[in-house]
RNA sequence: GGGCGAUUAGCUCAGGGGGAGAGCGCUUCCUUGACGCGGAAGAGGUCAGUGGUUCGAAUCCACUAUCGCCCACCA
C-alpha cells in the first residue's frame, strides 16, 4: 500500500470477481421492454453446451460486450441475450465416445430412450462450464434470459417452424442422394463435410461383353472404366461414353456383364461424359455418386444401392456382402486381378469428403430424407441484403453471401440420429402422414428422424424471445440491433437465421451484422487441439486479467484474420497499469473546490482533444472498427493525457486544471468502460465515484468544446518542448537554460517542460537555433557548445532546404498547380512559406557563427 | 476449376490518392510531486515485382510471384 490508500499496483485477480458479483447484484444487466427508452439487443451466437471458452468466443465476446455496454450507457435499453445450442451431432458424438470408453457400449447397445437421457444430463453439466467462462470475460449478459435450445418453450417453438413449412409445402420427402456418415449413420448436410486432399488410387475396372464378340474398342473383350471406388462397381447399372466420342459410337447399346454380381447393363451415351478423363467411359452407379443419380435418372435405370447404413455392404454386393466397404475394396481389386479384369492401377491425389464431426470418410448415399425448399426461402433473405435492410461489417461478406444463397440446393434437415429434435411427423396406420406436435391418435408412429442443428439455431433471434408467442419482448426487441459471429458459419448459420427470421417475422432478424476476425495460432496456422497448437483465453485471462485480453484482442482484431500475439495481452496489461497510475495522480492530485475558475489554454486543448476522441471513437464503434477505436483511445489517454496533460498539470497547472483534469479523465473511464469493463469499474470506485460506471452515461460530443485556437498553440508549445528536449539529448546539454520563442506559444506550459527561462532578447556567446514547426526556439548557449551548433545548424538547413526543394517543385508543376483541390495546393504554399522563412533564419544564425 | 484476401520497420500488425504509422525488440540518457508493465531522445522501411491510370500511387487498375481462406457433383 502507498501512501494514497490504494495498492501500488492493479490485481485483476483480486477485482475482477467481486466486480462481477456487484454488477449482478444490482442489476446491472437486466433489461425489459421500456417504452421509454430504444431497445438495442444483441443474441449471443449459442456455444455449444460441450464447448469451453476458446479464442474466437474470447474475441466474439470481447465485441458484443463492448456494442452493448457502449449502447447501455448511450441510454438504450441493452439486452445481451444469452444461450447455448444442444449441438445435436457434436454432443452426441461426445457421448457416444465416452459411452465406448467407459463402458464399452455403442449408443444402440443402450437404446434410444436411455441414450437421449444420458446426451441430456451430460449437456446440463457441461453447459454450466462455458457460462462461467463467459462470466470471467466480462460478459454482460442478462443471465435471467438465459436460453436453451432444448428448453420445451424453444422445443415448440422449433416443432412450430416445421410444421408451418411442411403445410406450406416448403418440406417435402425425397429419395437422393445425400452425405452419408457411416460412422454415425446419419445423413450430413453439405456444409459439414470437409474435403482433404488425399493419395488415393485409380483403378482400372474391366467390364467383359456380354455377347462375348470380343470387339472391344481395341480388339479386346472387354470395356475398361477407371474408378477410385472399385467397390461400387457392384451397384452399377450402366456404362456410358460421350456421344461425340468417335472411338466409342459402336459400343453404344452393346452390352456388358458386372464381374461378381453377374449382372448386365447397358452402354449408354451421355453428355456429362468427359472423353479425356481415364478411357473416356464412365460407369454410373446412381445410389453412390451424385452426378450418376442423375445420369441413371435421365436412362430410366433403377439405382441399385450396395451399402447397408454402417457402410458395409449389403445383399446386393453378391460375395462382398457383410464386408467393410474398406474390406470390399481390396477383396474386388483381388478378384479382379484373380479374373484377368484388373487394368492399370495408378497412384491418385484427389479430395475426398469427411465428416465434420467425427473425421470418418463420407459416402455418397441414396435415401429418403426430408428436404426444405430453399429457393423460396432465400429470395426475400437476397432482396433484404441487396437493399441494404442488412448492413455487413466488412461489406464484402454481404455479396459473397448474396452470391451463396443465389446458388443455394435444397436443404436436407433430417438426421438419424438421436440427439435433437424430433421430426413431428406421425405415419398412420393407413400410410398417411401427419406434421402435428402430439401424437394424432391410436396406431400412430413418429418419423425416428431428428432436425439439423442448425434447423433450430436459425431461429434463434426470435425463438429465445418468446416466438411462437407475441411478446412483449418479442415486440420490443426484434429485429436485433446487431449479430457478430465468425465467418465460418454465414452460411451455416447466418443466412438461414435471416430467411427463418423473414419467413416467421416478416422482418430481418437484425440490422447489422459484424463478421469478424478467425484467431490463428502464433504460427499463423488454425489453431486446432489435434496440433495441440490451441491458447486458452481463461489462461490468458488468469495471468493478464480479462480486460487485458479484451483490449489485446479488439486491438489486433480488423477484417483480417490474425495470429495471436501475447504481446497484445502485454499492451493491454501496460495500458490498465498505466491507467491505474494515472488514477492514482488524479486521487492524489490537489483538488478543492467546485466553483468554476479560469481555464488555461492547455486545459482548453485537452478538453477540445478529448471531445474529438470522442467523437471519432464513437464513430469508429458503430462502424464496428474496433481495431482503429482501439488504437484511437489508447493514444489519447496515454500519449496526451498521461505523457502532455498530467506533466502539464504538474508543472504548470491553472486553477481549473484539478477539475479539468479529473473531469477527462473519468470521460475516458467512461469511453474504454466498453472495453476494459472491470480495471474502469474499479477506478472509478477508488476515485470517489458513487454511481457504478456500468451505470454512467457515454461522453457526448459536444461542438462547443472545440478550440481551435488552444489547439495551435498546445500543438506548438509541444513541439517547441520536444525540440529542447531533442536539443538537449543530442548536444548532452543539462540544467536550465535561457532562451526566446518566436511564434505564439504557452509560455509558462514551455518554460516549465522544456526548463527555459523565457527572456526578451537572448544574449550570449553563442545561440542555438531550434525548428519547431512554424515557431522558432533560441536559447543561450555556453562557449564550448558553438562548434557543435554550426555543425546541427547544418543538418537542420540541408533538411529544410529538402523540404523546401520539394514543395517549391511541386508548386513549379503547372498541372499540380491547376488540377490538385486548392486546400492541398494552398497546403503546399504555407508549408513553402514557413519553411523559406525558417531557412532564412537558420543561413543567417549560421552566418553570425562563422 | 472458380471466387476472395494478404504481401508495409528485425518481429506482430494498423493505415490507405497529396510529406511512411503503432506495439514489441534495439541504441543513449533519466529513481523530476502516478507509472521502470515507466519517462525523454533516437536508429531502423525504393510499403513483394512489373506495367498502367493520375498533376500526384504504398494507396486505384492489370499482370506476375509467394502465402492464405472460401466455394465447386469431374469419375
Amino acid at each position: 500500500m502507498s501512501q494514497l490508500g490504494i495498492p501500488k499496483t492493479y490485481d485483476h485477480r483480486a477485482v475482477e470477481g467481486r466486480i462481477y458479483a456487484e454488477w449482478e447484484r444490482r442489476g446491472a444487466f437486466d433489461a425489459d421492454p421500456n417504452p421509454r427508452k430504444e431497445p438495442y439487443c444483441i443474441v449471443l451466437p449459442p456455444p455449444n453446451v460441450t464447448g469451453a471458452l476458446h479464442m474466437g468466443h474470447a474475441l466474439n465476446g470481447a465485441i458484443q460486450d463492448t456494442l452493448t455496454r457502449r449502447a447501455r450507457m448511450k441510454g438504450y435499453d441493452a439486452l445481451w441475450l444469452p444461450g447455448v445450442d444442444h449441438a445435436s451431432i457434436a454432443l452426441q458424438n461426445v457421448v457416444e465416445r465416452k459411452l465406448l470408453r467407459e463402458e464399452g457400449k455403442s449408443r444402440w447397445d443402450v437404446g434410444r430412450e436411455e441414450f437421449v437421457e444420458r446426451c441430456r444430463h451430460f449437456a446440463e453439466d457441461a453447459r454450466s462450464q462455458i457460462l462461467g467462462q463467459l462470466k470471467r470475460l466480462g460478459a454482460s449478459v442478462d443471465w435471467r434470459r438465459l436460453r436453451y435450445t432444448m428448453d420445451d418453450d424453444y422445443v415448440d417453438a422449433v416443432l412450430t417452424a416445421f410444421i408451418e413449412l411442411y403445410e406450406a409445402g416448403l418440406i417435402y420427402r425425397g429419395n437422393r442422394i445425400v452425405n452419408w456418415c457411416p460412422h454415425d449413420r446419419s445423413a450430413i448436410s453439405d456444409l459439414e463435410v470437409n474435403y482433404e486432399e488425399v493419395n488415393g488410387r485409380l483403378y482400372g475396372l474391366r467390364y467383359p461383353f456380354v455377347d462375348g464378340r470380343g470387339a472391344g474398342p481395341d480388339g479386346r473383350a472387354y470395356v475398361q472404366v477407371f474408378s477410385t471406388r472399385p467397390e461400387t462397381m457392384l451397384g452399377d447399372v450402366a456404362l456410358v461414353v460421350n456421344p461425340d466420342d468417335e472411338r466409342y459410337t459402336d459400343l453404344v447399346g452393346r452390352r456388358v456383364v458386372i464381374p461378381f454380381v453377374e449382372r448386365e447393363i447397358e452402354i449408354f451415351a451421355d453428355e456429362y461424359v468427359d472423353p479425356s478423363f481415364g478411357t473416356g467411359v464412365l460407369k454410373v452407379t446412381p445410389a453412390h455418386d451424385p452426378n450418376d443419380f442423375e445420369i441413371g435418372g435421365r436412362h430410366g435405370l433403377e439405382p441399385v444401392n450396395v451399402l447397408e447404413r454402417d457402410g458395409t455392404i449389403n445383399a446386393h454386393g453378391g460375395p462382398f456382402a457383410g464386408m467393410t466397404r474398406e474390406e470390399a475394396r481390396r477383396a474386388v481389386v483381388q478378384g479382379l486381378d484373380e479374373r484377368g479384369l484388373l487394368g492399370e492401377v495408378e497412384d491418385y491425389r484427389h479430395r475426398v469428403g469427411h465428416c465434420d464431426r467425427c473425421g470418418t470418410i463420407i459416402e455418397p448415399w441414396l435415401s429418403e430424407q426430408w428436404w426444405v425448399d430453399m429457393k423460396v426461402l432465400a429470395a426475400p433473405a437476397i432482396e433484404a441484403l441487396n437493399s441494404g435492410e442488412i448492413t455487413v461489417y466488412p461489406d464484402s461478406w454481404r455479396r459473397e453471401t448474396i452470391r451463396w444463397l443465389e446458388g443455394i440446393h435444397d436443404w436436407n434437415v433430417s438426421r438419424q440420429l438421436w440427439w435433437g429434435h424430433r421430426i413431428p411427423v406421425w405415419y398412420g396406420p393407413d400410410g398417411d402422414a401427419v406434421a402435428s406436435k402430439e401424437s394424432p391418435g391410436e396406431g400412430y408412429e413418429q418419423d425416428p428422424d431428428i432436425l439439423d442443428t442448425w434447423f433450430s439455431s436459425g431461429l434463434w433471434p426470435f425463438a429465445t424471445l418468446g416466438w411462437p408467442k407475441e411478446t412483449e419482448d418479442l415486440a420490443y426487441f426484434y429485429p436485433t440491433s446487431l449479430l457478430s459471429t465468425a465467418r465460418e458459419i454465414m452460411y451455416l448459420w447466418v443466412a438461414r437465421m435471416i430467411m427463418m427470421g423473414l419467413r416467421f417475422r416478416g422482418e430481418v432478424p437484425f440490422e447489422k451484422v459484424n463478421v469478424h476476425s478467425i484467431v490463428l495460432a502464433e504460427d499463423g496456422t488454425k489453431m486446432s487441439k489435434s496440433k495441440g497448437n490451441t491458447i486458452d483465453p481463461l489462461v490468458l485471462i488468469e495471468e493478464y486479467g480479462a480486460d487485458a485480453v479484451r483490449f489485446g484482442l479488439l486491438y489486433q482484431s480488423s477484417t483480417q484474420d490474425f495470429a495471436y500475439s501475447y504481446e497484445r495481452a502485454d499492451l493491454g496489461r501496460s495500458f490498465v497499469t498505466k491507467l491505474w497510475n494515472a488514477t492514482r495522480f488524479v486521487l492524489a492530485y490537489d483538488n478543492e473546490g467546485e466553483e468554476p475558475r479560469e481555464t488555461s489554454p492547455a486545459d482548453r486543448w485537452i478538453l477540445s482533444e478529448f471531445n474529438r476522441t470522442v467523437r471519432d471513437y464513437d464513430a469508429l464503434l458503430e462502424e464496428c472498427e474496433f481495431s482503429e477505436a482501439m488504437r484511437l483511445l489508447y493514444g489519447f489517454a496515454w500519449n496526451q493525457f498521461a505523457d502532455w496533460y498530467i506533466e502539464i498539470a504538474k508543472a504548470a497547472p491553472s486553477p481549473a486544471t484539478p477539475r479539468i483534469l479529473r473531469e477527462v479523465f473519468l470521460g475516458t473511464l467512461e469511453l474504454l468502460h466498453p472495453v476494459m469493463p472491470f480495471a474502469t469499474e474499479e477506478m472509478a470506485r477508488v476515485l470517489g465515484e458513487r454511481e457504478l460506471l456500468v451505470r454512467h452515461s457515454f461522453p457526448r460530443y459536444e461542438a462547443s468544446l472545440e478550440d481551435e485556437g488552444a489547439d495551435r498553440l498546445l500543438d506548438r508549445t509541444k513541439r517547441a518542448v520536444s525540440a529542447v528536449r531533442s536539443f538537449r539529448a543530442e548536444s548532452k546539454v543539462e540544467g536550465d537554460l535561457e532562451g526566446r520563442v518566436s511564434g505564439e506559444v504557452d509560455l509558462s506550459v514551455f518554460g516549465a517542460l522544456a526548463g527555459v527561462k523565457t527572456v526578451e532578447s537572448p544574449d550570449g556567446a553563442a545561440k542555438a537555433t531550434l525548428p519547431a514547426g512554424d515557431a522558432v526556439v533560441e536559447l543561450v548557449l555556453s562557449e564550448e557548445l558553438r562548434r557543435g551548433e554550426i555543425e546541427r545548424l547544418r543538418k537542420e538547413i540541408s533538411r529544410v532546404e529538402r523540404e523546401v526543394e520539394r514543395a517549391r517543385a511541386k508548386l513549379a508543376n503547372e498541372k499540380f498547380v491547376a488540377k490538385a483541390p486548392a486546400a492541398i495546393v494552398s497546403g503546399e504554399r504555407e508549408k513553402l512559406d514557413v519553411n523559406t522563412r525558417m531557412l532564412e533564419t537558420l543561413i543567417r544564425r549560421l552566418d553570425e557563427y562563422l
